[in-house]
Order: structure tokens, then sequence, then C-alpha cells
DNA sequence: AATGAATGAGTTTTCATTCAT
DNA sequence: AATGAATGAAAACTCATTCAT
């Protein structure tokens, strides 16, 4: 490698890691204040930097949350990817996709909350529309899987299909909103006891 | 009753239409927008009045959340303490405050929903203090509830609390965000379902 | 005519001469300062208002120069167009021509000096195509009748028509950048001794 | 000479030419986009450097067009000068006079137009009261010119006199908006049909 | 009850300029 | 000579709120 070649690099490096650091702040601010009651001062104030400054990285807030939702979603992706991937039967890739889920939670927490929070807003705008075929997409996933247990044996068939995939859904991505990160549960040990909850129930046996 | 009394009366009734029937539509629209995302103006749109309007009925746009809020919470709490003191076992209780919730949902949708979304941050102010002391209340019901449950024999016993807390609380709740009055499903339809589901999960037996 | 009617006419009309005042006041600044020079508050400032006042009444500081601009053009091309239908010879039809455009001018300075010095600039934006459309008109309405003139006898046919085009244009519009209603000199009269200059030059007979 | 000698001069003489370059690349820049509408940055992007490195060469924005400007003013009045020495007869003079400002035209075109559209503006501040100057020794000049020749009967006397000046000043200058190096026609021979036009009409003889 | 014009504080964004490297 | 990250002041624009009518 060249030194010609290390430099470009290594700035081209340097400057995604600054960006990547910005944009953590910015969702960690977004998450905890709401996207529309957050002002870019805001988030320059917690990145330690002026108001302006932050244009220099990004175009506007608006890009700011784009680069923040696409990258959550594109890593969300990429995990349930790769479960689908595994040809498991319907519980077992349930299992997967939950655990897989509070993973999520775990690595993009503020992007989670922002996704909860702000993605019906957002989407009424073109630049955001992959938000609803994310979406689209989820349900999707989650219908088949759901069907399929249900003809499989697997889960039971006198509930509303419907119902049991926002059920699913809901209780699982809520979690982003006091989920801790190095709390008393991993992300792990808290999909475990969801998946019991929602698999067994809470009365007792 | 004087015509003079008659009139004041009807003029004051009358002054307490507008301003539900205002509330009613500003409700939808912080639903739907978010608190923070949405305009006077667009309320007052909504309305069909103009932005300076509402002024007339409002202190401020925060007195109308203020309103829709505290509303809901009234009557949330005249629900709830109907069935607390009613004096039921602890899996009853539990479904009568299922029930409930989701009959709560079926009277102020918006209320809940703007709830949900917004009290985090506005519980910052002084004015709406009285959030987090329902959010106090409601927590302390439900983990004495699950206690209860739990030694009583009623619930597993297996689980983390908090987190049977958390999900009971965020899956009820979050329903306020899909649920349509006049759907397929009335709310005691959707509560008996959930209730299937907490309680015994949605394992084939 | 019943007073809801006039009623709604009075407003109507009250708010289109509130929007021509400041329209008129926008149009004089930002041709004695250069649009981009020219900052909202400065217009604001002329019109004895706040800047965000003039946000009640207009969209942006584009849609001001958009309409300042659209409306002079309008009028400058019914009064070109009246000349036109009368089916005047070359040499009459230029005279007459000449002398509209020294009255668009009288009835519209800041607007021609606005014309003069954004167009080029303004008309990179997909907004202001239109004056790009004028533009190509007006060129062709000149550089047809240049040529029957020449081909009529009219017009020396010594000349490169598209020098004498420009040297036209360019001789009337920049007028505007001195021309001041009231002045010693009537747009009449400034079109006489223009007319005067252009057909026979200033050299001693 | 020495070698450190030489290098001195080498890159001083360098570092001279690299200020050329910038600031023909910024005239253009001014030229088309307007002054106060060029950043800073779309100067150097022309220029194929980042914003900041032009401060390397340059004070300000400002210095950058005061550069511009005056060197365009001092080659037009070093022509000028030449002209007006050379003791011709009013009508030779003014021959020569607009040959040479459309060789002006044709050696700083940029700086032309920057200074039409521009100098009203840029000399309210101090720093550019030498466009002012330039400005009333050119009428001066003109003014006086004409008279001369009104009186030696080589012009029409029963012209205005304030008008026939503007009227060659605008007609001459104005051109630069449209005028290209390597054209169709050269800069002199514009300059003979502009005079054929102005001394003789384009009215057919 | 409601209008319509305005206020004024605050927000997002822009941009000339600086400076350590 | 130039880069890249920042500054800081000012710009365009937004919006809750006021008030005379």
């Amino acid at each position: 490698m060249s030194p010609r070649r290390r430099d470009a690099e290594g700035t081209a490096a340097a400057r995604a890691v600054r960006r990547a650091e910005l944009l953590a702040t910015a969702a960690e601010v977004f998450a905890s204040q709401g996207y529309a009651a957050t002002t870019v001062r805001k988030v320059a104030d917690a990145a330690g930097i002026l108001g302006g400054s932050l244009y220099y990285h990004f175009d506007s807030k608006e890009s700011m949350a784009d680069e923040i939702l696409s990258t959550f979603l594109d890593d969300m992706w990429a995990g349930y990817d790769r479960v689908l991937a595994a040809g498991l039967g319907a519980r077992e890739t349930l299992e997967a996709l939950i655990v897989e889920s509070f993973r999520s939670i775990d690595r993009h927490r503020p992007a989670v909350v922002l996704y909860q929070n702000e993605s019906k807003h957002l989407a009424t705008s073109e630049r955001f529309h992959y938000l609803l075929d994310s979406q689209r997409r989820f349900e999707e996933m989650w219908t088949a899987l759901l069907a399929r247990g249900a003809s499989e044996g697997a889960f039971r068939a006198d509930l509303d299909p419907t119902l049991i995939y926002r059920f699913i859904r809901d209780t699982v991505w809520v979690a982003a909103n006091w989920y801790q990160r190095g709390g008393r549960l991993s992300a792990d040990d808290i999909a475990k006891q969801y998946l019991a909850m929602v698999l067994e129930g809470i009365q007792a046996g």
C-alpha cells in the first residue's frame, strides 16, 4: 500500500468515524426528546460543537434522521435475512427472529426508538418511503411465518392472525423505550423471557 | 328559570360543546402527526377555522394537550377504580383491568396515542407532573397485582416481574396506534384475544 | 349584491391591495440592492413591518420575485400583443414596440431592473422557466420584425441582424436603470429620442 | 543571479500566476452567477480546490472582486488615455473609444459584466470608491466629447446630450453579457457595426 | 365567535472566514 | 499550497401567540 493510498484511506475513514459519532449523538437526542422537538442546536450541543458546524457533515436535520434510520434498517434486515436463510422450522424461526430483534435493539436502541415514534410521520415524505417498504416486508415476513406455524401445528389456530402479528411486533419493539445496554438483563435474557411469555403465557401452568 | 338564565346556560353549554369538538379535533391531529410537529394552524385547519381563532377557546397549545390528557386519565382511572373496588381475585382483576384498558382506548384513542408518544417529553414541564403521578400509580397497581397473583399461584413465578409488567403495559397501550372504532373487532373482542395470548401464550396446546 | 358578498369582496380586495403594496416595496428594494443582496428583513423594514410578517402574505422571498416578474411580463406582453395585432408596417411596428417598451419601463421600472439583472440567474430554477420562454418569444418577435423590415426596404440590409436585435433590446431595457418617473423627460419623450438615434443615428445629417 | 534569488523569484512568479488563474476563475463565476449569489465555495469548486484554500491567496471574497475590477479599469483607462492623447477629431475619437471599449470587453469580459452588475452595490463600501471615480471620469470624458462633436458639427444637435451619453454607454457595455471571444464576429467587427448603427442609424438610406 | 394581520422569539440553514495540520 | 473541520454571524423561514375589528 503506497503512503498516498494510506493517507486517502486515513482521511476517508476519519471522516466516516466522525460522521458515525455525530449520528450516534443525534440519534440519542432524537430518541430522548423526539425528532420534531429536537433542535439542531441541541444535537450540536450534545456533540460539543456549534449548530452550523453540523452542516459541514450533513445536508440537513432530515438527512441525519435518514442516515440513522437506514443504517439501522439495513443492519436489522441483514440479521433477519440470515435467520430466514437458515431454513428452520416455524417455531425455531420465530425464536431466532425475536432474539435477533432484541439484538437489533441492543445495537441500535436510539434508532429503534426514533423509528417507532417518528416513522409514521416521516414516511409522508418521499425521501422516507423506504420506511413503508420495510414495514410492509416486515408484516409479510411475520404473517407468512405465523401462517406456516399455525398450519404446521406449532401455533394455536384459534387466534386472529393479524392480532398475533401486532402483538408480537409491538411487544418486541416497544422494549427499545426502556432497554438499557449493560443493565441487569442482557438482550438475550430479555428475548428468552419474552419468548416464554409469548409462547406459554404468564398463567401458572 | 328566567329566559336570561336559560340563555346564559345555553351559551355556556354551547361553549362547552364547541370546546369538546375542538379538543377532539386537536387530539386527532396531535395523535396522527405528533404534538411537536403539529402546528396550531393544522389543528385550526382541521376544525375549519383560522389559527388565531383557537385562542378564543384555549389559552395555548399546551392547554389543549393538558385538557385532552387529563380528561382521558380521569376517565381511565375512574374505570380502574371501579375494578379495584370490586375485590376480585388476582386473575379476575387482571382480566377486568385489561378489558377496561381496551375500553379506554375505544373511548379516547387519540388521547392514548398522545399520552404514549409525548408524555415523557411533556412531563418535564411542571404543568404535566400529573402524568408522572399517573404513571407511578399505574406501575404500583400492576406490580402489586402481579405479586399477589404470583403468591396466590395464579401467575407463573419464574419470570421477571418488571418484565411482565412492561410486557402487559406496552402490549395493551400500543394497540391504540392501530385500533379503529367500528372495525372488524370490537374493543372487547380484542381484549379477549389479548388475554388469551398473555395468559396462555400462542403456542399450540 | 348581498352584504355577505360585499364583505367577501371587500376583504379579498383589501388583501390584494396589501399584497400589491408589499410587492411594490419589495421590487424597489430588489432593484436597488440586487435580489441576492437583499435580505427579507430589508424588504420588511422598507414596508414597515417585521421580517416574519412577510410570510403571512408570501411563501418565500422567491415567490415575491416570481410574482413581481410574472406580473410585469404579463402586462408587457399584453401591450406588445396589442401592437402586433394592429397590423402596421415594419417601421411603424418598430416604433410602436419601442414606445410600448418605454411605457412598460414607466409602469414597472423596478421589475424591469430585476428582470434585467437577475433573470439569467433565476431562470436556472424550474419555477422561473417562463423567463426563458418570454425571452425566446421576444427574440422571435424582433428578429421576424427586423427581417420583414429589411425585406420591405425599411431597414438597412448591410448589418448583422442578430447584432441589430441585441442593440435594440439592450438599448431599450437598460434605460430602466436610470429612468425616473416624473423626471425631466417622459417615457414617450425618451422613446421618441431613442427612435431618432436608432433609426437615423447621431451623426449630423 | 544566485540560485536562492532565482528560487525566490520563481516562487513569487508562480504565486502571481496562480493568483491570476484563480482571479480569472472567480471573475467567470462572479459574472455568470452574480457576485452576491456566488459563494466562495463555488469559486473554489470551479478552481478545483477547497473553499478555505482560497484564503491562502486572497484576504477575502471582496478583495478578489477588488483585484478583478481594478485590474480591468486600469487596463481600460490606459487604452482610453492612449486614444485621448492622440488628439483626434471628435468623430475619430468617438470611433477609437468605441473600438477600444470592445477590445476591453474582449480582454476582460467577466470583469466587465461584474462591473456592470455590481458596481452600484459595491461602491457603497469605501474600498470601492474608485468605481465611482471611474464612472465620473467616464461621464466627463464622453459628455465633453459629445459637446465638442456637436459644436464642431460632427454630431446632431437636436438630441438630449445626456440621453446620447447613456445610449452609447449602455449600448457598448451591455454587449459584455453576450460577447464570446472567438465567436463569429471579432471585437473589432462588432465595434464597426455598432458604430454604423450609432452614427447612421438602422433606417434604410 | 371568528377573522386577518401582525409580532417576536426561535429554528434550520448558509456562508465567509479561521486555523491546526 | 492546500485540506478539513470548525466558527459565528446572519440569513430565510416557522410558528405560537396577540389584538383590533
